[in-house]
DNA sequence: CCATCAACTGAGCATATGTTCATGTATACT
DNA sequence: AGTATACATGAACATATGCTCAGTTGATGG
């Protein structure tokens, strides 16, 4: 048989705590939009773009080169970078140039960066 | 017609960035591992969690509580977040109990939460 | 003006992901 | 032992995601 509600039946296990830790919490919303940046970091294909990116400025082209990928492949997730605003761009001629777009998101590499490695 | 390859004719673009670029980048291994980092913190269900970890340790039950969701949802996410050494736990009793595992998560939820509140 | 090239974009498709449901396991209590 | 509770897990299903393909836009140069 089912149970009616999958949660404890004993009020709440520390009820104290999760009271608390409630009231703490931030905003569903920036919590939503904290998801979607990570999410934004969460692929080979973005993260490869990104580390590259460190280095350097790019344009898409460089970036496919690098990666051995469709030009439409990377233009396809820069448009998710650029949609969590991670990465900028500037144009030059029939290029269009790439860049991180603050130290954050540098740190927020290398931090990942030195977990992976630990 | 379909391009043959659907990366740039002219050479490389910037060809010199692009060959010191490659030789500093780190391993397509240590990459992919960043990305299934990131990707683990790429889930709302996910940043709930670790969020509330944030504050306080919490078992299963409490987090199903405080984010009004099944424990078997919640329990199906940790496993993620086991698998990708963000968490860590201890049995007390029936109870298993969550924390965080280190400071670099901790920064790099405030990194995150920083960028999104810019 | 026309051709070429870098970049962008929408549709389509195969794969990945998150939740529910049902069941299994471990611990505590009578 | 038997029951109840907390947690874990596998299967199934609906949705999300990343790439390819085809076509479009915008800039450069003959």
């Amino acid at each position: 048989m089912s149970n009616v509600k999958d949660t404890c039946q004993v009020e709440f296990v520390h009820s104290d705590n999760v009271n608390q830790v409630n009231s703490m919490m931030e905003s569903d919303d920036n919590l939503f939009e904290l998801a979607e940046l990570f999410k934004a970091f969460g692929d080979s294909t973005r993260v490869r773009i990104l580390h590259a990116l460190t280095f350097s400025e790019l344009c898409v082209c460089d970036l496919a080169q690098l990666l051995n990928m469709s030009s439409s492949a990377i233009s396809h997730q820069l448009r998710v970078l650029r949609g969590q605003k991670i990465v900028k761009y500037r144009k030059d001629g029939k290029n269009v140039i790439y860049t991180l777009v603050d130290a954050h998101v540098l740190t927020l590499l290398e931090q990942g960066l030195q977990h992976v490695k630990e």
